[in-house]
Order: C-alpha cells, then sequence, then structure tokens
DNA sequence: CAGCATCCCCGTCGATACTG
DNA sequence: CAGTATCGACGGGGATGCTG
C-alpha cells in the first residue's frame, strides 16, 4: 500500500488529463464565469456585472478560451444594438461534477487549511525576525 | 431550473472556497509533486527525478508552498550527509479525492476537448489566414 | 453594446552558479 | 545532499482609450 512505486508518472504524457482541464485554477476567472452561466446564456455585459472588476478584455479573452475548448458557444445576433449570447455546452455542464468536488473539499478543510497557514507564519516570524 | 440567478457570486469572498485549494492550476508542479509522494515519503533528491526538468529552486519552493498550507510535512534528519524528508499529510492525502475527480473527467472529454480544439483552430483560420 | 489596441505590472518558471 | 542567490523569460492580468 505504502510501497514505494516506481514514480512513473504519466503526466508528462502530453495527452496527460490533468494538462486537458479547461479550468486551470491559475486562470483567475474561469471557474466565476463558468458559475455565472450556470442558470442559462448571458450575454458579455451581463457577465461584467457579478464579475466584479474583471476589464472587458480580460473577459473576451476568458470567453474565447473556454469556447476554444468546447465549453461554451458564442451566439451573435445581428441587431442594433449588437447582441452576443455565451451559454454553457453540455460538455461544459459536466464540469461542475469535478469543480463542485473541488468546492466541497475546500469548504471541508477550509478551517484546517488556515489554521496551518496561521501556524506556519507563527513559526517561521521567530527565525525572520 | 435554468431560471437565471441573482448571480450572486460567493467567490468574492475571501473565505470562498475556491480560492483556498492549495492546488491551483496555475501551480504547475503541485499536482506532481503530490503524486510523487503517493507511495510514501521521498527525499529532495527523489523527487527530482520523476520531475524531470524542475529546477531545485522551484521545487524547493512548491514544496515550500505545500507545507505551508499542511499539506505535506518536512523533516530534517541532523545527518551528515544531509537528509530531508518530505510526507503527505492527512490533509494532503485528502486531496487525492478532487484531483481524482478532475482527472477521470479529463479522462473521459479529453478526445471530445481536443476535437473542440481542432475545430476551433480550423474555423478561425479561414478569417485569419 | 461588445469588443479590440496598447502599454505596463507582476508572479511563476527556468538557467546558472554557489554554499553549509 | 539539500538547498539559496541572482538574473531573465514568459504569460496572465489590469488600466486606459477607441471602434463598428
Amino acid at each position: 500500500m505504502t510501497v514505494p512505486q516506481p514514480l512513473t508518472a504519466d503526466f508528462f504524457d502530453p495527452a496527460c488529463p490533468s494538462r486537458a482541464l479547461p479550468i486551470r485554477g491559475g486562470e483567475k476567472w474561469s471557474w466565476k464565469i463558468m458559475r455565472c452561466l450556470e442558470a442559462g446564456p448571458r450575454r458579455f455585459s451581463e457577465l461584467k456585472v457579478p464579475l466584479r472588476g474583471i476589464t472587458p478584455k480580460v473577459l473576451a479573452e476568458s470567453l474565447r478560451a473556454l469556447e476554444r475548448d468546447g465549453v461554451l458557444t458564442r451566439t451573435a445576433y445581428d441587431e442594433n444594438p449588437p447582441r452576443v449570447e455565451y451559454e454553457l455546452t453540455p460538455l461544459g455542464r459536466s464540469l461542475f461534477g469535478p469543480m463542485d468536488a473541488a468546492c466541497a473539499w475546500a469548504r471541508e478543510h477550509l478551517d484546517h487549511l488556515l489554521a496551518a497557514r496561521e501556524a506556519y507564519e507563527q513559526s517561521s516570524e521567530r527565525s525572520d525576525g
């Protein structure tokens, strides 16, 4: 069970699942955008409101990346004023599974985590001065 | 069900679970390090081997961050030559749950994802090129 | 309204060299 | 062996202004 494995790591495989996740934590806005689309299609400006502080440039970039990965669709209506709607695909919705798992973990262990962080700060203050 | 929600997003809460995850995708090596420790404690140099290409600086930084979050422990033995061992905590091991969920998703939808990407490239080549 | 263009900041990551 | 120090590359993200 705890016997050392050969450490053959498949994560160097370009097709490694961990590389394929459309939602990487480093991408600050992806989760938030998806949550804002969870209840149904939204327009560009409708997304800007709940995503307080996001700039149009970053929102456009993020949406394009998610569209590229087939997580959402972009539909432009030829109207005036222009209207564009973003909507999750089934593939996108399937991401809520792992996302919820991650959030559940965080909810459950948040206290523990913050305590560990604080304890670490305390112990390093002594040496840092 | 698909009725638009107020879009009250709790992810602006500093205590939002999504913010608390010790493993953010942007941190390139975190998952890999944890996988390398899954089977049991490992020394610094034992980690460098499977994590091909990681520099000692980055490995040290990453380990420190994970230690700070209580995900692993660092144990230095006062020997010569020096020996330091890293080992997952129960908290760290509990992360494999959500990690596996994410990997399972990726494994299941990788084909779909790559196809979407390719299709996107195709359709944008016409306008770009 | 729905973006794009431009410039800049900063954190992660990497390469290299050095130390207790 | 197990790191630290320094420098630099790179990319996400932000601020501001402009356009169809």
